[in-house]
DNA sequence: TTGAAAGCGCTAACAC
DNA sequence: GTGTTAGCGCTTTCAA
């Protein structure tokens, strides 16, 4: 592969290497290369079209200009979309990245996590699974860039950028409440993760609010690694079996569309026989008939403040705070 | 980062790294280490939880076990599947994945390109924009492992994986056809692109083979950075102009999308006044309602084949054919 | 059977 | 002002 390299251009000029790596580092002024050399470096340079080969770099100064992105799952769209706004933002400033899918599981995210620190990334960017706890802050001590987004580890002091969950799952629930709705199920996975703990206290605290009587029998928890099958066909008996729910809060997109199946299936209309509210906004919910009200997330802003706060720590700038809490946006459309 | 190295071990065992690097390389057969140095250096490698520095590996062997995928935008449903399905099989083989979205644009991907090279990608797996022609072709020619995805490009003999565009194009119009529709427009990419020059070719030939007569007007070229609003703009005009029009084709995702928010403004009743049937599959086809008839790709195959493909020009294995094309399924729904 | 040493391309003390 | 040199962690040739 006939890349050329800093030798090439040392040659092309009749100087040595070191010079070349100055001028080319942006060291000419300290180390006060004439200004002559410094055009005739820079002119090679052009002409050669070269750049630095990125992997020698890095192995002499440690950083690789890469960032690694854990997310549950790229095709879920959600974490499709943050990953496209990491992406854009890493590449403005010359930083590119590598994507994990860790199917949320710990045992796959923390293989990845050991793979990752053995290629450099010069930070992570984690969308964090149970159980990978005791291996982020591993990685936090070593001195690695750590954020993570979504959610967060409660009793651990790491830079996170996430949502109001708690507010954001009140929301949806008054607004069920504005429009009537009563009898108000919700379907949410049994996570003991903290946005799940959080979206449940908020529907909670939502229904106290509104004098909305709790009712076990409507809540819904599906285990956190069910398939949309398995979602559908559970959803579909609490809809059977509570005959006066009148409205359900899907607390995840994926729970929301397999609530919409379910639905379908038991051949009720929405909203006239059940209302609908679920986290996260998606096409379907936007587009179809009827439309879906959603609690969505301002995700290009939280990917852009993962990446900046990224970099901020991988160039030791101060950081004015950890927690970056953004607002959910409740979206009112057709279902409610 | 107090990562272990080969110098840990080897200080560990009481031996030369040279040693240890060909125990670890599985070398040792060939280079006939004693079995029992063998037992004592794997056993050190084990304890000490040792992984070799891919950074350093790379810059000596040129080799950095990582692929490249450039795809048009990674948060389009199509390419985050494809993605998703890349990454897993890359994974199994010890690859992890870079992806760069390039939106189509030439500037953009070339100048991705220019940087992968940099960072020594093993492979390039390339949904390929049109104007970057010239760049694969010398990438090829410099013996980079590339396969293309989705696209191709007809004068290069490049190693691809397709599905078969025009068959797809015929099915989903015979569909129509088979349902009594007689006055069948299309909406389409005004792109020189092979996948949608194919793709209008099949809409011409099932015309002309179910005895449909051919309307200009039903047949709409948006640009190919048309952004969705403009996309529902222009098809909301042609539904409105073209009064006679049964029955629409799109022939991608993102136009379908965009042509069943112009149907529901045009307050068109699917089917009854307008059956649709679209390119690729999407959640908002599968559930919506109705349910939009489309001719799917098998991602899932076509993601495992690059890689499969990729790995194996890397590993130099000889290539029984250069051109996978796959079949397009037809799914029938409720929008014809 | 094992080890010494060179070198991948680049950076950065330290010389001169 | 510019060059010499060492070394990042690893592989691999050659020598012992």
């Amino acid at each position: 592969m006939p890349l050329v390299s800093i030798k090439d251009i040392a040659r092309d000029v009749g100087v040595s290497t070191t010079t070349v790596s100055f001028v080319l580092n942006g060291k000419a002024r300290e180390k006060r290369i004439s200004a002559e050399m410094k055009g005739r470096i820079e002119e090679a340079a052009q002409r050669l079209n070269y750049r630095p080969n990125e992997v020698a770099r890095g192995l002499r100064t440690g950083q690789s200009h890469t960032l690694a992105l854990f997310v549950e799952d790229i095709s879920n769209p959600f974490f499709a979309h943050l990953a496209r706004h990491v992406e854009q933002e890493a590449y403005q400033s010359g930083y590119t990245v590598m994507f994990c899918s860790t199917e949320n599981e710990a045992s796959k995210a923390n293989r990845l996590l050991f793979l990752m620190q053995h290629r450099q990334m010069d930070g992570f960017i984690i969308v964090p699974t149970p159980g990978m706890q005791q291996e982020v802050e591993d990685l936090v001590s070593k001195g690695k860039p750590v954020v993570l987004v979504d959610r967060h580890f409660p009793d651990l002091d790491i830079c996170h950028v996430t949502i109001d969950n708690r507010e954001g799952a009140r929301s949806a629930v008054a607004l069920l409440a504005s429009k009537g709705y009563r009898k108000v199920g919700m379907v949410t996975l049994a996570s003991q993760q903290i946005q799940m703990l959080e979206r449940e206290q908020g529907y909670l605290e939502a229904l106290e609010a509104h004098g909305i009587e709790f009712h076990g029998g409507r809540i819904l928890r599906l285990p956190s690694d069910a398939t949309d099958h398995l979602a559908t066909a559970n959803i579909l008996e609490m809809i059977r079996r509570e005959k006066d729910m009148d409205a359900i809060f899907f607390t995840t997109n994926f729970l929301g569309v397999s609530g919409l199946e379910a639905i379908r299936v038991a051949s009720k209309r929405i909203p006239a026989d059940l209302a609908v509210v679920s986290f996260d906004d998606s096409v379907l919910f936007r587009l179809g008939s009827p439309s879906i009200s959603v609690v969505s997330q301002p995700i290009r802003e939280m990917g852009y403040a993962a990446v900046r706060l990224i970099l901020g720590m991988i160039r030791k700038e101060p950081m004015p705070q950890k927690k970056f809490i953004f607002s959910p946006e409740l979206q009112v459309r057709e279902s409610t």
